[in-house]
DNA sequence: CGGTCTACCTGAAAGC
DNA sequence: TGCTTTCAGGTAGACC
């Protein structure tokens, strides 16, 4: 599934090719996913690509008169394909690009969206979101700043994007294991010290999810997306039942949240 | 308003 | 074996 370290390594493929490309023409094979493809992107007619960016989980491609945002929610995948490749099942729009190829978006579960955001906007999706978890404004004081007061687990606390981006259920579940703190955690029992191991941890985890990307990516790219390289190397996330790689003592899998959640009762406390 | 729960969607995997 | 059920998960919106 897509997370912030995979949307990082799509931005950083697609960005050498897709910078200064036309968009001679966007064919819509449905109406839209979550959200109606909006008649901003389906009539982008010959239009120059300014920029790749990411912010959150989304891809952010920008034009003259706005930006194209991308959320590939849980099973979206973007590849660049020949235009003359017939399309896959589940292909639900399709970017034509001057060169003869396409950027093509699969999505079979449709979690996924596609925006408009127009030039000095910033969609109303992103207005609320939280810090970018790699940047400076990720630290120790402004995690505790928005834990203070707060009832719910960290976990649950850590996957809300208002307090950071990108800490989807793989990450948190990993940065909880590699900071030792259990996920069951009040959010507002989170000591400084505690709040300092988190920050790093989180970063850590993505960053080491970012490096792993590009292997994984590629694979993403050209066949289904299945486990990337991080998963591969997930010590707790998909490991219910199986013996902690820290004490060996079978991990936990409780629902917190509503999300599947593995721990180490001994290891994270 | 904080906190919690659920719908959305399909395919893989588990269950029978 | 083959059919049926469950589960996975980001996000928004409903609910109390």
């Amino acid at each position: 599934m897509p997370e912030l370290p995979e949307i990082e390594t799509l931005r950083k493929e697609l960005a050498p090719t897709l910078l200064g490309k036309r968009v001679s023409k966007v064919k819509a094979y449905r109406s839209g996913l979550r959200e109606a493809f909006p008649p901003e992107v389906l009539a982008l007619h010959n239009d120059v690509i300014t920029g790749v960016e990411r912010r959150s989980k989304y891809l952010r491609l920008l034009f003259a008169s706005g930006s194209v945002l991308i959320h590939l929610g849980m099973s979206g995948q973007l590849r660049l394909v020949s235009s003359s490749e017939p399309l896959q099942k589940h292909d639900h729009i399709e970017f034509l690009l001057d060169d003869g190829r396409s950027l093509r978006l699969r999505d079979p579960r449709r979690f996924g969206v596609v925006l408009w955001e127009t030039l000095g906007d910033i969609h109303h999706r992103l207005t609320g979101l939280g810090p970018e978890p790699l940047s400076e404004q990720f630290n120790k004081g402004y995690l505790l700043s928005r834990l203070k007061g707060k009832n719910t687990p960290i976990k649950t606390a850590l996957m809300d994007a208002s307090v950071v981006v990108g800490a989807g259920n793989i990450y948190a579940s990993e940065a909880l294991f590699d900071a030792g703190i259990s996920p069951f955690t009040p959010a507002k029992q989170i000591s400084a010290y505690q709040a300092e191991e988190l920050v790093a941890s989180i970063k850590k985890e993505l960053k080491l999810g970012i490096s792993l990307g590009g292997s994984s990516m590629r694979d993403y790219v050209h066949a289904d997306g299945s486990l990337g390289g991080f998963l591969s190397q997930a010590k707790v996330y998909g490991r219910a039942g199986k013996p902690c790689l820290g004490c060996g003592h079978p991990l936990r899998s409780d629902v917190i949240g509503g999300r599947g959640t593995v721990w180490c009762e001994q290891c994270q406390h």
